[in-house]
RNA sequence: CGGGGUGUAGCGUAGCCCGGUUAGCGCGCCUGCUUUGGGAGCAGGAGGUCGCAAGUUCGAAUCUUGCCACCCCGACCA
């Protein structure tokens, strides 16, 4: 390192975008447009993935479906149709699912008969309505009642990725859309225990993969009955705070005891020769957490991705003035590139004539790239790089000898860096709280995680929810007990309880 | 499904009240020249069913009615 250059002034951020402090919904669509994850559809509520987005979640994909494999999981895929009947089957969970369900009714078209266009045939009509799938559950116990017959089939750890469809009333680009993209995991145990074992298992799997590739620090925690998944026993989250102050529900596992397997009548003899019920879990995560990794890291100059995440780690934009330049600086940046990818990074080398190294550097800003190369007939000549890293914007002068790995330390720094500065964020905007009125106070004034008491019962979370629009987050696993009194209705507490304002 | 709002070129918009030139502007796009170390400049150019349908009128982006779409605020949710 030669010389420290100066942080970007101000002067130049970007343009016609929206500042975090001055409209945050808008500065949030602004990033999602402007860096080309995703755009509206013709179809309402639901968002084309561009290909930059998607590269993100195939980065998330390919990162996690590890994980899962590490785990012993295998992945498989059912079917997006789901017999209607099957959904009546367990209570809670049709309860749950009934009312955003798109329903398929015909299997046909016919020309209308005024000759503009086409119109359902009424005629193909179907004996049995199907259910596009808002979770699998219903169908992948279905047919693991055919797969179960002894403890010696068990257990049974798949996963699969899919698409869902749940019709929301109101939707926003990744958060919340009516179609989504995700991984569902369902398995099916001997004992209540080994269940129980594989829904932590999988929210520790959640929860590494939050705070070691998207570098969000998360909350593992239990959902109160309000908030549970329909048809489990019990619901374990990973929540994460948002640059809003509103939390972020990342990742859910959930221990479904033995409902489905009642529900689909799913028996095991065991070792014993006894017959038994198999016990479930299902765990996931959706293309909501490119949301998050959005709302978690990105400034008022756009995207900033975690380097783990990034489709693109490193942009090299080579500067000259003439052909014979272009060709010098080209040729060393491919020399830099091709060192660089010897260490399994994803280099962008932009050598589009068609577009100046200023347009370039806003452009890679704006995506989010963790870290930018320029080099020009100076930096030939002297042998030095220009390297500017996107979690800071500063910009440091290299020297070409070793740069690979000065690279490889700085993209770790930035991510780790992105993960500090996420966790003192989230320190700073957790606050425990003991009385009504400062409960009000603080989630009015700050938002951020509230740790209060609470007394347990669903009733109180519903008139909290009523008056203010928290709810609560979780009730962490790792917390100490402490006993106090409600901070609503005075009664006693035996601990205390994450609230917050959530998306 | 309630309450509010908006539909004009790829995007953002002016014009609409009070009907009357060839529907204007910015960004983007195309061509050429000069440029290229932080979003280039100049010159020229292309691009419009004014959301859809009907009505009023000599004449409708503009007025009326109906429909559609989208956005924001509520209830619901990963």
């Amino acid at each position: 390192m030669l010389k420290i250059a100066n942080i970007i002034p101000k002067l130049i951020m970007a343009k016609d975008f929206s500042t975090r402090e001055d409209n945050y919904s808008k500065w949030y669509n602004d990033i999602v447009q402007r860096a080309g994850l995703a755009e509206n559809s013709a179809v309402r509520g639901c968002m084309v993935i561009k290909p930059y987005g998607y590269a993100i979640w195939e980065k998330m994909q390919a990162a996690l479906d590890k994980m899962f494999k590490d785990t012993g999981h295998s992945n498989a895929y059912f079917p997006i149709f789901i017999p209607k009947s099957f959904f009546s089957k367990e209570a809670a969970h049709v309860e749950g699912f009934a009312k955003e369900c798109a329903v398929v009714t015909h299997y046909r078209l016919k020309n209308a008969p005024d000759g503009k266009g086409v119109v359902v045939d009424e005629t193909a009509k179907l004996e049995e309505e199907l259910i596009i799938r808002p979770t699998s559950e219903t169908i992948i116990w279905d047919t693991y009642r055919n797969w179960i017959q002894s403890y010696r089939d068990l257990p049974v750890l798949v996963n699969q990725w899919a698409n869902v469809v749940r019709w929301e009333m109101r939707t926003r680009m990744f958060l919340r859309t009516a179609e989504f993209l995700w991984q569902e995991g369902h398995t099916a145990h001997a004992t209540k225990q080994e269940a129980l074992d594989e829904t932590y298992q999988m929210l520790d799997v959640y929860a590494d993969f939050a705070e070691n590739f998207m570098a969000i620090p998360v909350l593992k925690g239990l959902k109160s009955e309000n908030e549970r998944f329909a048809g489990a026993e019990e619901t374990f989250c990973i929540e994460a705070l948002m640059q809003d102050g509103k939390a972020l529900q990342a990742g859910t596992s959930h221990f479904l005891g033995q409902n489905f397997a009642k529900a689909f009548d799913v028996k095991f003899a065991s070792k014993e020769g006894k017959l038994d019920y198999v016990w479930a879990t299902s765990w996931g995560v959706s293309t909501r957490l490119v949301g998050a990794l959005i709302m978690a890291h990105s400034d008022d100059h756009g995207l900033v991705l975690p380097p783990k995440l990034a489709p693109i780690q490193i942009a090299i934009v080579p500067i000259y003035k003439n052909n014979e330049q272009y060709e010098t600086v080209c040729a060393k940046a491919r020399e830099i590139k091709v060192n660089l990818e010897k260490k399994a990074f994803s280099v962008k080398l932009d050598d589009r004539d068609t577009y100046k190294p200023g347009w370039k550097f806003s452009e890679y800003e704006f995506k989010g790239v963790p870290v930018r190369i320029a080099i020009g007939p100076r930096d030939v000549e002297n042998g030095t790089l220009e390297v500017a890293r996107r979690d800071t914007l500063q910009k440091e002068i290299y020297s070409m000898e070793g740069v690979e790995d000065k690279i490889e330390t700085l993209l770790n720094d930035i991510q780790q860096n992105l993960y500090q500065k996420a966790l003192s964020f989230r320190e700073k905007n957790t606050f425990p709280v003991n009385t009504w009125e400062e409960f009000k106070e603080v989630l009015d004034e700050k938002g951020g995680f509230i740790s209060a008491h609470w007394d347990g019962t669903a009733e109180t979370e519903q008139k909290i929810k009523e008056e203010t629009k928290a709810t609560i987050r979780c009730i962490l696993l790792n917390a100490e007990k402490e006993t106090g009194t409600c901070v609503y209705s005075g009664k006693p507490s035996k601990q205390r309880v994450i609230f917050a304002r959530a998306y």
